[in-house]
DNA sequence: ATCTTGTTTGACAACGCTGTCATCATAGCG
DNA sequence: CGCTATGATGACAGCGTTGTCAAACAAGAT
């Protein structure tokens, strides 16, 4: 490969003979051309390599062309699933994608989302949890009209993006699947109650003992805050508390890690003695040993999708959908099989 | 806080009393600037609030204020920290921070680099392990003048930046620190040999053998490959050749969570029976439990400083200082205390 | 005082693109 | 067949900055 010159619009126009106004009109699917045109244009285009530069485009349309996403989670591996999500569908479009972590101020995410407006301009944004549930902060971006999307958002929002599974359904089956194994003895591990999702995830799993013939008392709570650690401890508790549960639902795989962990080292023996499944199907569940039985959801695709209809809403002005539910999926590995 | 006006430097420029080109340079640090006048529009601008318009300054000067991190990396909490680090001093300067995995295609980077850069205009680069080894990379950007960083590089480049511990040292220290705590029979288990820091780890380990009296028949290097997984069998193999290995030093830290979680899951005590200690300090060493000792290297202050260094050469167009070595700690935990 | 030399400053044309608005084609209609 | 409405196209002026080059200034040297 060559390093090629680097052509500008006019070039591309010269070559095609047209004006450099029809080229763009091309390069910004603007209505209007004519179809052969339009083929030739991009012909040229591609013979040439020619990529339209970016800075002249934001300067002269006063668009920054950035989707950004914010967040505020340790967890790298769900953050990077997004990322790639995005960018995917950034790339495809000539977007660009960045992530930037906000750090609360008294439990509000807005001034560290006014601090960063201030410095960068975003064409759209992208919400995860817990940021997504911050309403100081929607209304910040709503209130400058740039479009955003919501990723598992606690409230959906009609004005917004919203893409997300259904995490009461989704907490249900999995614990159905630990029910259809036999275990009558079961304990939730849950997360922060500050995520909204973790709350759902909990009733889908009540309404699974409440559909069983499992009486209340042989099912336990505990309390965990997503952390690894938080597993070991719910584990010890566990054992003075209900030493005859067999069942675990740990609300992450985290915790679910957590709990394995704890459980070979006090000699339980994993799964014949006690079974755990996980939640969101992380790098953990794979290279966990034994492997982890997991429910799955497409942090990838959503984000994805969610990017693909942001840009959407940003060129046509317009929002179409707002809601987008995914499927979810059981993984099933050693830690339930 | 208010939505602020958007200045642009002909405001600062009329409000300084002086030109546009006065008030551009100051914002370049470029010479020939009155120290009287640079305060006065070093003023100005802060009271209005000012920030020059990247998109415009890239469009008339041809850089692109971006840095790229190159890698092919599946830690994504090494990844973070490094991203963090350029962040910091990109922001203190104005850059981007950018990071991009790189796909092998017949294990060269070369061709996944080229069609980047066919896309995007970069300023500076850094290489992490183990696009930072690929030779093919390092001449493409060397062709094209760009400046870079290698961090951890195998073989360091004296027309470069390199950003680097001391491999050998640290395994050698991290040994004797086994050593010294009384363990007569010893275990190594690799990462990649791909990897050469991880070579180099591996001979600091030998070296504090033949420093000691411990018989080279009364060690074991077993072969992993830095994954969880490969920390597993390592244990697994361990118990079959060497049942009375009592300290083990991994390559890595996953691979210290590989060996406890198995140690553990065959009964035995950690550390009382088996100590193990890691490598990186990662959050798995922190989140473990036990809690795992570990070879600390201030990866974030590492991309901190190539990514300085490297906006210095940038704006100076020379390299100054080529070679900075960074120093490690070892972090003593639970299952080596 | 006058001439050099180097330092400081500014005017103005790019940079590559999009927005605006005017003009030119084309088709549909009476 | 001319008229209107609408679609297709282009000319040109910005967008906010930096590069270039010329002009003004300051400080020594004579």
């Amino acid at each position: 490969m060559t390093i090629s010159k680097k052509y500008t619009i006019e070039d591309i126009a010269e070559h095609a003979g047209v004006s450099i106004k029809t080229v763009s009109r091309v390069f910004n699917n603007s209505p209007n051309v004519r179809q052969q045109k339009r083929d030739l244009v991009l012909g040229v285009a591609r013979d040439l390599g020619y990529r339209p530069n970016i800075s002249a485009r934001q300067l002269a349309s006063k668009r920054s062309f950035v989707i950004s996403h914010f967040h505020d989670n340790p967890n790298t591996d769900y953050l990077s699933e997004i990322y790639d999500g995005m960018r995917r569908a950034c790339s495809e479009q000539g977007y660009y994608a960045v992530a930037e972590k906000l750090e609360p101020k008294k439990g509000s995410y807005r001034h560290a989302l006014l601090e960063y407006l201030l410095r960068y301009e975003v064409d759209g944004v992208i919400l995860s949890p817990p940021v997504s549930d911050d309403n100081s902060v929607i209304r910040e971006i709503k209130k400058r009209g740039i479009p955003y999307a919501l990723i598992s958002p606690g409230k959906k929002k009609k004005d917004g993006i919203n893409v997300f599974i259904n995490e009461r359904d989704a907490g249900r089956s999995i614990t159905d699947f630990l029910i259809e194994r036999g275990h009558k003895q079961l304990a939730f591990i849950s997360g922060l109650d500050s995520h909204a999702a973790s709350l759902e995830r909990e009733a889908g799993f009540w309404e699974a003992i409440a559909a069983s013939d499992i009486p209340k008392k042989n099912v336990l709570r505990l309390a965990g805050d997503f952390s690894m650690q938080s597993g070991f401890r719910a584990f010890e508790k566990l054992t003075k508390k209900a030493p005859n549960v067999t069942g675990i639902f740990a609300a992450n795989d985290e915790m679910a890690v957590g709990t394995i962990v704890a459980a070979l080292r006090a000699g339980k023996k994993v799964p014949e003695e006690l079974s755990v499944v996980g939640f969101d199907d992380s790098p953990f569940a794979r290279s966990m040993w034994p492997t982890i039985t997991s429910l799955a959801q497409p942090i990838d695709d959503m984000a994805h999708l969610s990017t693909q209809k942001l840009i959407d809403w940003i060129h046509s002005d317009r929002l179409k959908e707002s809601q987008f539910e995914f499927a979810t999926q059981i993984i099933v590995r050693d830690s339930c099989p």
